[in-house]
RNA sequence: CGCGGGGUAGAGCAGUCCGGUAGCUCGUCGGGCUCAUAACCCGGAGGUCGAGGGUUCAAAUCCCUCCCCCGCAACCA
């Protein structure tokens, strides 16, 4: 038995700042479909995908929703999450940069490359702009002022660690060239080298000071790592590599393919490479950059309004539907446009029209003749053979345009299939045979080509419309399933005769595309994401109490002046409180919404008089007040500058 | 001259590397068929291949110039 074949596919990890569009789901359709394709095809798979969660950006749109980063993210995440479980986009594991597994390496890799040099301390200069709190480089402002609100902006100084690129760049252009299959389509290697690489690589800036959302520089806990490093390790840290269990890195690195888009192609093909390079690692085989939707001509963006949301898409029309729309209709690597006429269109011309119709007939035709029994196959012609040429060859095309990720081609190919066997029909007329009891043989002959094409075409498109070959067999009566697979497509002919036929549903309704288009236009309500933790019953009241009860209770304000998290526990943090004279040391569950140092200076309500309790082997001498809402949590604080330790009631 | 991609029938695209009757899908018009999801099949109309110049027997394709659109331009996922 040959050791089997892997197959290591990943997508980039998605920026949970906003819920994604159709442009990540395409990305991720594309993925899912190589790996489905893959294993249907006799490959061992993995398919990674996941969510690069830390930044600036996240720091900032979390603390303008009024919750912690954490809980910010992990809502976003749940909806992705939602997203590819609605899709069919089924993963082998989905990596959070927020993950212990992930955060522990990105730390080990970081100093590593430290201790050995790659990476040194030194100090980052730029332009900020504070009112859009946005960085610029010197070649991106205009005129000495911010490019997009076109205000003043001032250059910022601070200390930071660089990754020493250059000392790779000979290296890395040489490795290109050499290779010429490792940035597709080429038009993106072209573009690296001529825009990056030959005229010099700088020096990266991969820590940051000027916020706190990100995995710590281990040996210098002012700094947090930057997204390059944090980020695209997760390509192996998701492999385990470098912990105690590495048996996937072992088995699947390197990767086969990361698919990447075509903005962040640079990222893959300069920096991970030179990453892995310094690591003493292997290079994945190939990066390749796909194209963007765009809509209607114009980038898709949140400020344009045009953003495509899928959900919305597969709610009103099959998730199936909108994954072959995705992966048909433009070729994988260039842009391409997405209109919701050209999708409506494409559903009824081709799922509904073609392959949906050709279904119906052929299953309409086995049940009117032949009483619902599947005939058998006769004298054939060469009508018959050229038919048998058609499916016979599809495996071997379909597999060259796969491997050459033109999804669009490999259905183009299905598509020639589909339309051979609507014309099969025309040619043959079945309808006329049935009219004397003399060509009930040619007859049973036709019909079983047709069927037996259903079935080649069934299992062809499982990688893209996993939903859809199921209902297919179901009416053709295919219960075998050993007749399902890529290797029963070796042969023409296989389908029993005497399969139960079973006309059901159609398999894609045809759309009424005016009403249909006017329904999409409109204006969608902005679905107000109710937070998770709202679904939970509101707590219940508790007996009431008089006034004497609520006076034993002592509140104080305090300041807390030092705070630190207690070890062995990813909960706690331990406060240091100034509360008047005395200073009160203070445990408290918030370690995973709040960061140690955010909370030094802040003035929090305690209460004093609690019994003191040892948690963790620290005595916790009272108790600060948060109000929580499900896994949100807000510390109390007041309102106004009150000195520490005065009362409260 | 910063880099890259693009400008081909009403729409969306292929063809351009390796010059030789301009192709596909949708739409449109006409015909056929009636098994089928008003679906299927056949045929027609519709293009000075962004503009100009050059090479060639021959250019969408090679060379030069220009115009227009889009993306990127390094620490921004």
């Amino acid at each position: 038995m040959a050791f089997p074949k892997t197959f290591y596919i990943t997508t980039p990890i998605y920026y949970p700042s906003d819920n994604l569009h159709i442009g990540h789901a395409y990305c991720s359709v594309a993925a899912d479909t190589m790996a489905r394709f893959k294993k249907l095809t006799g490959f061992d798979t993995f398919f990674l995908t996941g969510t690069d969660e830390h930044g600036q950006k996240i720091e900032q749109k979390a603390q303008a929703a009024g919750v912690t980063p954490q809980l910010y993210v992990d809502r976003i995440v749940a909806g992705i999450r939602d997203l590819w479980t609605l899709m069919d986009v089924e993963y082998d594991d989905f990596l959070r940069t927020t993950d212990r597994r992930h955060e522990a390496i990105v730390q080990k890799i970081f100093k590593q490359l430290y201790d050995q040099g790659d990476i040194y301390l030194g100090a980052y200069e730029g332009w900020y702009c504070t009112p859009c709190e946005a960085h610029w480089t010197g070649t991106q402002i205009k005129d000495g002022k911010c490019p997009d609100c076109g205000r003043e902006v001032h250059l910022i100084r601070e200390k930071a660690y660089f990754f020493r690129m250059s000392k790779y760049q000979d290296w890395l252009i040489q490795y290109i060239e050499e290779h010429p299959d490792f940035i597709q389509p080429p038009s993106r290697a072209n573009e690296m080298l001529s825009n990056f690489l030959r005229p010099g690589l700088q020096d990266l800036c991969v820590s940051r000071t000027s916020f706190k959302w990100g995995v710590p520089v281990s040996f210098d806990p002012d700094h947090v790592v930057y997204v390059w490093i944090d980020a695209l390790s997760n390509y192996i840290t998701a492999l385990g590599y470098g912990s105690d269990n590495d048996a996937l890195y072992q088995k699947f690195w390197p990767a086969d393919i990361h698919l990447v888009g075509k903005e962040i192609i640079r990222f893959h093909t300069i920096y991970w490479p030179i990453m892995l390079k310094a690591l003493g690692l292997p290079l994945p085989k190939q990066i390749f950059g796909h194209g963007w939707l765009v809509f209607g001509g114009e980038k898709m963006s949140k400020s344009k309004g045009n953003v495509v949301d899928p959900v919305v898409l597969c709610g009103r029309y099959s998730s199936d539907a909108i994954r072959y729309y995705l992966m048909r209709e433009m070729p994988f690597g260039s842009d391409g446009n997405f209109t919701n006429e050209a999708l409506l269109t494409r559903i009824n011309a081709d799922l509904a029209n073609d392959l949906g119709n050709l279904v119906s007939r052929t299953v309409a035709m086995i049940e009117k003749y032949f009483g619902a029994e599947g005939p058998a196959c006769g004298e054939i012609t060469e009508l018959e053979t050229a038919l048998r040429e058609t499916a016979l060859s599809l495996p071997a095309k379909v597999t060259a345009n796969m491997d050459a990720l033109q999804f669009s081609l490999a259905l183009a190919d299905i598509w020639k299939l589909v339309g051979d066997c609507n014309r099969y029909i025309d040619a043959t007329a079945p309808w006329v045979l049935a009219k004397r009891e003399e060509d009930k043989a040619r007859l049973g002959t036709v019909l079983y080509h047709l069927a037996e094409c259903v079935r080649f075409v069934a299992v062809l498109i499982g990688p893209f419309m996993p939903r859809t070959p199921a209902r297919v067999f179901e009416q053709i009566g295919l219960t075998d399933g050993a007749l399902k697979t890529w290797d029963a497509l070796a042969k023409f002919g296989l389908l029993p005769a005497g399969a139960k036929v079973q006309k059901g549903d159609a398999l894609f309704p045809r759309i009424d595309i005016p009403k249909e288009l006017e329904a999409l236009a409109a204006p969608v309500e902005p679905v107000v994401e109710p937070p998770k933790a709202d679904l939970k019953q509101p707590e219940p009241p508790k007996p009431t109490i008089a006034i004497d009860d609520f006076a034993k209770v002592d509140l104080r304000v305090a300041l807390v002046t030092a705070c630190e998290a207690v070890p062995k526990s990813d909960k706690l943090l331990k406060l240091t409180l100034s509360v008047g004279d005395e200073t009160r040391t203070v445990l408290s569950g918030i370690a995973k919404n709040y960061a140690p140092e955010t909370l030094v200076g802040k003035k929090v309500v305690l209460l004093y008089n609690l019994a003191p309790r040892v948690m963790r082997g620290v005595e916790s001498q009272g108790m600060i007040l948060a109000a929580g809402d499900g896994d949100a949590l807000s510390l109390l604080t007041v309102e106004r500058d009150i000195r520490d330790g005065s009362g409260i009631s």
